[in-house]
DNA sequence: CTGATAAGAGAACGATCTTTCTCTTTTCTT
DNA sequence: AAGAAAAGAGAAAGATCGTTCTCTTATCAG
């Protein structure tokens, strides 16, 4: 649905739950999860309770959808680097070097669904499936590319590459970003040369 | 101070503490830190509240308590690895074989020490700061075995060791454990033949 | 204009969490 | 045996959390 189809009402109202799950996951991204209270987000969105429950069952939802959306910005912005170029090596490059830009950025603490998995270890819960399913389309997508550009074992490859990415996401959270950065470009570069 | 220093009171004493210690630590790795709370703990140790509160000055201390505890352990356990034998190149193997195989432990649900930063991003946080000490232990551990074994550009492999250490950790826990400790074996191997 | 819908504002409830407290019982010391 | 220290047992305070509720105001539709 576009927004052009939307009347004027359901604008103004996708508005406010627009802003509350703004600010929900940018606290629950710097903060931690369980430690940002509901009362919290509202305080610090222009919005108030009644709005916050008007447009999410509770708490557990509105974390559903900070996982979700940071899911599906990520998905956005390969496609953006899929517009630029059709070629599957550049945008195998396009995205590695994306996660590399990412660690250094600042506020940069650590992989989103890699944290939210760490304080939902409940397989079967919601938070937890929306996490497997963000790395399910990462591997799958990375796996796409090394086929296209006729890297051989891309299986294998592929995993290697999600093993680093995994890897350069905790270092640039822990260590020195800058540092992590480089040494998951040269890491890179070794598993894609080693043909 | 070993056991036998001891008197009976403090060895009574710190058999409570040392039980409350394990069950915190146990509910913390499974359940998350913040989703258990001191009640919860108490309950499941044969213990009360007022003993709890007599070795713990709350709940941060015995947070602080759990995650230094992991890292005595695994110091412990490199400590075995040593003991075993004085070879660099076989300490370094087993150093890493262990990890592979910690990855396919039933209940395995991660790093802890990558778990706990995840809900406390706070780095002036106690917690934090034993996070960080842990990883300064195992980064240069590993680059001092790579010393004595005489590997060329030592940091830059052990920076590598430990970005594989950590993506194995994340992919063990939310991939399939067995094919993530493949992976990390094979990605070791890869790295250490490259000199 | 008028009714309907959404948002603002804030009280309040029940549940849970951390912490402190009192009282009793057990265990160890002298 | 008597006193001291630790642990068992549980009440309860104080804070916070998630949630529901009422009341009013602003905005849009017919």
């Amino acid at each position: 649905m576009t927004l052009a189809t939307l009347t004027p009402r359901q604008r103004r109202s996708s508005n406010a739950r627009k802003r509350l799950l703004e600010t929900a996951s940018t606290l629950f991204y710097t903060d931690g999860i369980h430690s940002v209270g509901v009362d919290r987000i509202i305080s610090e969105t222009p919005t108030t309770r009644a709005t916050f429950y008007r447009y999410f069952s509770g708490k557990d939802a509105l974390v559903l959808a900070h996982v979700q959306q940071r899911d599906a910005a990520l998905r956005e912005l390969y496609a953006e680097v899929c517009s630029r170029t059709p070629n599957a090596h550049q945008r195998l490059e396009g995205l590695l070097t994306g996660i590399g830009d990412h660690l250094c950025h600042a506020g940069f603490r650590g992989c989103p669904f890699i944290n939210a998995a760490a304080e939902y270890p409940d397989a079967t819960s919601s938070v937890h499936g929306a996490v497997l399913e963000h790395r399910a389309w990462f591997a799958s997508t990375v796996l796409e590319l090394l086929r296209l550009a006729g890297v051989s074992q891309p299986e294998r490859v592929a995993r290697r590459l999600v093993l680093l990415r995994d890897g350069a996401m905790v270092s640039g959270y822990l260590d020195d970003a800058a540092t992590a950065r480089e040494d998951f470009k040269m890491a890179v570069l070794n598993v894609l040369e080693t043909k």
